[in-house]
DNA sequence: TAGATTGTTAATCGATTAACAATC
DNA sequence: TAGATTGTTAATCGATTAACAATC
């Protein structure tokens, strides 16, 4: 229904709603939000006209409201399980992480190569990649995170997808191929810093 | 010199012209660039251009000539000083991790609270967050990695641009407010978890 | 009523693609 | 030469903003 750019402003609008509504208050503006999103007004009204939300000509919109609608959209009313495959240094920090809970996700389990990692000092489960398709077809797993090695991401998300992963945030610093059914989100420390580096103007041309 | 979304473009050749390159290429084309990193050939070819970059009409385009350009658009030439603030579970991974010299990136130092963390189980030194105007004259700092709990997260920032830092890299799930000379980019795995089970459709509305 | 705010339609802007000329 | 590829200019497409009408 909206596409990618707008999907990542409804994500802030939602994380500038829990703000207000953590603060107290009830109802907001369309330019009380851009100032907290950076977001201009009109698009925010635009965006939120398109998402079938309505606000009251006079009287702003309604945080609950807009926090109902937004919950609908990304599925935040039904449990979504997930898992992480890999428990290096990003992998075990990831799977310790708290607030899966808060988005309605489940991390039902971890897998990683070394034996030596499946023990119980983890919160969930950790299984050999040779249970994958159990675990992924047991709890309705469609969505991993993947924080293997550089060397062998390409291969374990190949088998991730062959096992009916549909969409892999992919912490490796490697440009995965996947099917055009399957989607992939990178995260990339160093490239984030770059990126910093280059638009504050350290580097010098 | 180029915007937002082509540096986004470039950072991707980048990746693929160093896959490209291990495997041994002295070549390459921007059709195959195009397959690798699913950035259409004549967008490729203009972003070079654009950027001073000259292929051969017939030949295809130089990697090695091509990544000394990029080289030198990212500043890869000069080190550039980094630090943490926050060593939780993210930033305790975060500062463990062995690619940043791969991008001239120099770790010098983290902070936290926490006086329990200023121990050498850390490969930098871990100081107390008043030592931060010293470590950022003395390594010349203008960019920080941001791990620290959501509620301090907006103090924190404020405390770090207070002190010459320019270029945020924010883990913490929270729209940071910062002057306009500052940039932020934010990593935050549950949107981005939410971003992927949206478009691939686990939601159905 | 006047003023503030939403919501929509038209205009603008920027980014991508199509077409094609240049050339190795 | 013919074919492949780069590089550029014009056309298209999509996203954002401007203008304004609707209304509480």
């Amino acid at each position: 229904m909206v596409n990618l750019v707008q999907t990542k402003r409804l994500q802030k609008y939602r994380m500038a709603l829990l703000r207000f509504k953590k603060m107290g208050l009830k109802k907001t503006f369309s330019h009380s939000l851009s100032e907290e999103t950076s977001v201009s007004a009109v698009l925010i009204r635009k965006d939120f006209s398109q998402c079938g939300i309505r606000g009251k000509r006079r009287g702003g919109y309604d945080i609950d409201l807009l926090l109902g609608e937004l919950k609908k959209i990304f599925g935040h009313e039904k449990e979504q399980n997930i898992i992480i495959v890999g428990l290096g240094n990003i992998g075990s920090a990831l799977v310790k992480y708290e607030d899966y809970r808060q988005s309605n996700m489940n991390m039902v389990a971890a897998f990683d190569i070394d034996p030596a990692k499946r023990t119980r000092r983890y919160p969930v489960p950790v299984y050999s990649l040779e249970n994958l398709r159990e675990v992924i077809d047991t709890f309705d797993v469609s969505v991993a995170i993947l924080a293997v090695p550089e060397f062998s991401a390409q291969e374990t998300s190949r088998y991730l997808v062959e096992n009916g992963i549909r969409g892999i945030l992919n912490f490796a610093p490697v440009l995965l191929k996947v099917p055009d059914h399957v989607l992939v989100n990178n995260v990339n420390v160093m490239i984030e810093l770059e990126r910093l580096m280059y638009h504050i103007g350290v580097i010098q041309d």
